[in-house]
This record gives structure tokens, sequence and C-alpha cells, in this order.
DNA sequence: CTTATGACCCTGA
DNA sequence: GTCAGGGCCATAA
């Protein structure tokens, strides 16, 4: 493994365990803040690579568009929906309020 | 080496 | 508001 891979492997944990409770991030919001601004796609590819018994919280990372990466007929859709709710995230339509909940460092 | 694919993003219609 | 096109980068074949 490459050690830049890795660096950004972990960066994107570190980042995604940064993330407060009720708040939501985006893929290109991580990658640029793991320093990789145009690694949007990446960050997916990371958390695709992440155990299923994970303890870090891949639920709190969507796209930019307020909608979960996965199609609603999915498992993984219904297991992050309902794991947000949980956190007092409200679903519209699908989606989620980017405004309210999307997380910025302070 | 070239293609194809992907838990994406931005912009324009 | 949603949808389509173009772009970006790593991995697999």
């Amino acid at each position: 493994m490459n050690d830049s891979r890795q660096q950004f492997n972990d960066a994107v944990l570190y980042i995604l365990g940064q993330i407060p409770k009720g708040k939501v991030v985006t893929y290109g919001n991580i990658a640029k803040l793991a320093g990789y601004p145009s690694h949007s796609r990446h960050v997916g590819r990371v958390l695709k690579n992440l155990p299923k018994d994970s303890t870090l919280p891949w639920f709190r990372v969507i796209n930019g568009q307020g909608r979960i990466s996965f199609p609603e007929q999915s498992e993984r859709y219904q297991l992050q929906k309902g794991l947000l709710e949980s956190e007092g995230i409200v679903f519209i339509s699908g989606k989620i309020n980017l405004k309210q909940y999307a997380w910025s460092v302070g």
C-alpha cells in the first residue's frame, strides 16, 4: 500500500470520528478536510472498505445533494436513514436539510 | 498501455 | 426543485 493512500484513509477515518452527533458531512467536505479536495469519490471508496461492524459513524456521510448515496430499496439506505433519524435528523422527501445539519469545524 | 466502474461534485438547463 | 453532462482520481481487468 502506498503511504498516500493510507494517509488519506486514516485522515478520512479520523474526520469521521470527529463528526458530532446529529450532524452530517458531505463526501466532498471530508475529502477537503482530509487534504484532498478533488478526492470526493474516494471517500466513498474508504467507507466501502469499512467493515460492517465498524464503530465509526459512516452513516453521517451523505452526498452534496443532502441525499444518501444508496438506492432506497437498499438495506444500507434504510440502515443509514434509521441511524440518522435516531440522532434527531429529519428526512424530507428522502433528503435532509444540509443547511441545518452540515457540520463545520468549530 | 487502455477501458470501465464507482457510497461523488459542480454547473447549467 | 430535479435531471443531465463533464470532470476528477484510484482500482480492477
